[in-house]
DNA sequence: GTCAGTTTTGTTATAATATAACAGAACAAA
DNA sequence: TTTGTTCTGTTATATTATAACAAAACTGAC
């Protein structure tokens, strides 16, 4: 049996190598050869590649990207095309202020954030 | 034969009275007594909602909120407690400025914008 | 080492969310 | 009224995700 960490690594590696985001149930298909068999294997996978900051949900697509940018768990900004489904993360930087005075104004203690704007990308405007 | 329009403000009455988000299979249940016995009823109702941007779905939960702001299809933002479950729209208008120079900076063109904060309400802090 | 307790993994089943396909009803307008 | 269109209901199915549980692997005490 491959131990785990190294079937870790190779979705890691898929999601880093597509350019759009990959549903769980696409990762099962890759990986039928490695011993991935059942959704709940390529979900608990998952599960730790998002906690480590690793990759991030897409939520509006139900499907998964590499992080991009600093890995920081719970926190993307990703720009999605409607025309061809590429999808580009951000940095969380951007943000970040108007993210700080969130709180302040509605008294509201953020922890995690998801900012995702759908629209059309430069290589189809 | 009930008529189309009072379902649609049935089930948007329905959403803007709970104070959490509900899925389509909540508005289902709740509606079984009004004609609507299969989901697809349910997300038809739905789809005109959130064209008219009455209703907001929180993607992050499956789930669908009235709007209490801006009726602006696509646009919304949240703040989602992960204590109580809660969930509060706040103005879109306050992430307006970075949302501009979002699209300065990536040459991405923005149509829609979903925001999804999560953290705790002043309640349950 | 080996035993007991814990965590991880595989397997099966099922829950939860959402859409496809199609027939019949309602509607519009010539 | 007929014809074409849109809307609605029904059935089936696709898609996404988790529950439950047993077997395997791991851990630390003895």
């Amino acid at each position: 049996m491959k131990p785990r960490k190294q079937r870790q690594q190779l979705i890691y590696d898929y999601l880093r190598e597509k350019n759009t985001p990959q549903s769980a149930y696409d990762i099962l298909d890759a990986f039928r050869d490695h011993g991935i068999r059942a959704p709940v294997q390529v979900y608990r996978e998952l599960k730790k590649l998002l906690e480590c900051g690793l990759i991030h949900k897409v939520e509006s697509l139900n499907a998964y990207i590499a992080c991009k940018h600093e890995h920081r768990s719970g926190q993307s900004v990703v720009a999605i095309c409607n025309d061809c489904g590429s999808v580009q993360e951000m940095s969380v930087s951007v943000f970040s202020d108007h993210f700080q005075s969130l709180s302040d104004w509605e008294e509201f203690t953020p922890q995690e954030m998801n900012i995702e704007v759908k629209g059309r990308c430069s290589d189809c405007d």
